[in-house]
DNA sequence: TTCTGTTGACGACGGGTGTCGTCAGGGGTA
DNA sequence: TACCCCTGACGACACCCGTCGTCAACAGAA
């Protein structure tokens, strides 16, 4: 698949959108060696291993990852759960984005999230949830 | 409100987060002037006049705004709905910056999210659907 | 008509990111 | 030991976006 410019459809959080798609790569499969990495990104990027490198240098710089020397190559770990990142993301997005108001991303989910059967069940406790406590607001 | 770095806190779509933000604001108000926009803007970002005069022009470029002279004056109005606007911004950021997986959000919502009123009813209802066309995916 | 404040069009600059190419080390293998 | 491939560190560039300053065109007020 032809390489694409890309240019800024979505940076977060001091990132941009290739370091998130790195990072994620990496938090899903840590620890991952720059070779993987690169072979990944340019699979689904269409990189080249030095642009891959140098994200993760300065992914290492920004302190989202932690890397070891094992056996003559270095080896990357995400500094923090995956989980905990993309929260993080998601919450600088609907504060920088969409102004703090949630409302755009119910929209989106109501009409056409692909909600997956554990989302779902998810989010059916959360209403439940809110609805008890009367949490709802305005 | 002081000025701040700001500098890539969320970028959607082919627009920055100053760009999105006035664009929000136009939405929210059109048809509004350069003045008002700059007024606004003055008081939420701390970005003088010209700043926001070339944010417009570029919004403009983007066809993400149109403009009539009025009275010697250019008024602008947003291209598309607010909340289609929105919607696709929330479409990008899920591809892009999650991967396409809506789950980060739905963590969010559960463990964060302000959810108003009208959100959860909107959740409950799409809950119910989902639920009873067993739509739920994997 | 002349002066003054308002508008816009341009041009500039700096930083952050995406993307590479090049070059120097290091380890095995002939 | 001499060579060749793999790794990383750097340095470079082009773009986009945030931010201004400047200058010319205009529209009223005097």
């Amino acid at each position: 698949m032809g390489r694409q410019k890309q240019t800024s459809v979505g940076r977060v959080a001091g990132l941009g959108m290739g370091e998130l798609a790195l990072l994620r790569y990496v938090a899903a499969h840590h620890p991952v060696t720059v070779r993987e990495a690169a072979e990944a990104m340019g699979e689904a990027r269409g990189v080249v291993r030095t642009t891959v490198l140098n994200e993760m240098s300065r992914l290492v710089a920004k302190g989202h990852l932690v890397r070891k020397r094992v056996g003559g190559v270095w080896q990357y770990w995400p500094r923090v759960q995956e989980r905990k990142l993309l929260g993080e993301v998601v919450r600088a997005f609907v504060a920088g984005a969409l102004g703090g108001s949630v409302s755009p991303f119910v929209a989106y989910l109501t009409e056409e999230g692909d909600v997956t059967a554990e989302e779902l069940a998810e989010l059916k406790a959360m209403v439940r949830e809110l609805e008890a406590r009367g949490k709802g607001k305005r």
